[in-house]
DNA sequence: TCCTTGAATCTACGATGTAGGTAATCGACG
DNA sequence: CGTCGATTACCTACATCGTAGATTCAAGGA
């Protein structure tokens, strides 16, 4: 009598896995990924807790799920373009894909996915290579340079940006200055500001100088 | 009556931060990072939970403080080297401190830390930079593309290697080949695959080009 | 001697992930 | 139209977690 039972009548607002992960990437969008818990997000959709246990293996399934959604946001590339500008544009869309939900990044950043939708943009980036003539290991090491550069990059972007405006506090380049390290301090402005930006272009540019020139 | 209580009765087999870090290590390295609960280090270390919190100042410090015993151990450059010598041998010095604790790097890898031990390697690698005549805003950037590039880099290679031995198994080909994606089928082999070694210091080589020729 | 101080313990609370069991509805088939 | 398996939602329960609060004892300064 507390609660509705059995299946839901016919078309009424039931579960879904598709619901599920959408409301889950906004829990973490709004409260950070510590405070995702099975309980919380069943509250959020009116329904008990164990009832997610239907669509969804359990939590790390559920987080994998939510990093397949963010993946799954990544254009893909036009397909006449040259490698220089193939491999540049697929990066900037996985990093506008991570930036556009900064406290859920760390999810594809942090997990190694094996789906297909984590595979698409591989296959982007490594057929214009090997139709350049890249032999296949050196494609392969390419790619992987590049990402690692990527994954570097965004966890230090997301987890500095949103929550605390002030990147730059005084209080934190008075720390640096004052640390008796000379090179530190010579470049304390700079270490305790980050343009994310042109950090992001110098560092991308240089990987793909190197590869497709 | 149940167990003793008050202070360690002289120089008995007291508690102290040391000592608490040390076993979180190891604790991590046996049984992985989502293993480490405050009740079971206590327990390891013979003594009721509440006790660590007089050494620690809760479980997010105590992994703050593990993470900058995994920094500590790497070693200072020679002073004397060059440029390229130089930031080549911090960047191998951090990769072999990450790899002997291949379970608690992610602490190292996720966490930005501020502390001084952190700074040290910093300090090592901009001196050098300002030294050579680089201009301090792009000496920063290039430390932190190496330093983006290390992350991602370590990211893939300890959470693929000491678990599971088989990190190119014949399913997980077998699956890549299969996937109805030509480039990933062409470069199937060497994607299953990861020759860590050689990936590090491909893409290594490529930043160090551009930034210490 | 007493008194402050600090370390170790005990108790207790709310929260979490999820195994196991029960009830209600739908789709298909006779 | 009646029946039945499958699917879905709910409820109960348990072990475990991080840690606030109060308590107890030994060491060292007065």
């Amino acid at each position: 009598m507390t609660g509705r039972r059995g299946r839901p009548p016919k078309e009424a607002g039931g579960l879904s896995r598709e619901r599920i992960l959408r409301e889950a990437l906004a829990l973490v969008d709004e409260e950070g990924l510590e405070a995702v818990s099975m309980r919380k997000l069943a509250r959020r959709l009116g329904v008990d807790p164990m009832s997610l246990y239907n669509h969804v293996d359990g939590k790390d399934a559920l987080l994998d799920g939510v990093a397949e959604v963010l993946l799954a946001a990544i254009p893909a590339p036009v397909p006449g373009g040259g490698l220089r500008e193939t491999m540049s544009g697929l990066a900037h869309g996985f990093r506008d894909a991570m930036l556009g939900h900064p406290r859920a990044a760390p999810l594809v950043l942090t997990r190694q996915l094996a789906s297909m939708t984590a595979l698409a943009p591989v296959e982007a980036v490594l057929g214009p290579l090997l139709a350049a003539g890249y032999p296949p290991e050196r494609a392969v090491h390419g790619l992987r340079a590049v990402l690692a550069f990527l994954i570097g990059t965004l966890m230090r972007e997301v987890d500095a940006a949103p929550t605390f405006s002030a990147t730059a506090s005084p209080g934190r380049l008075a720390e640096l200055t004052g640390s008796g390290l000379p090179a530190v301090s010579a470049a304390a402005p700079y270490l305790a500001v980050c343009d994310h930006e042109a950090e992001f272009e110098f560092g991308l540019g240089i990987l793909l100088d190197a590869l497709a020139p």
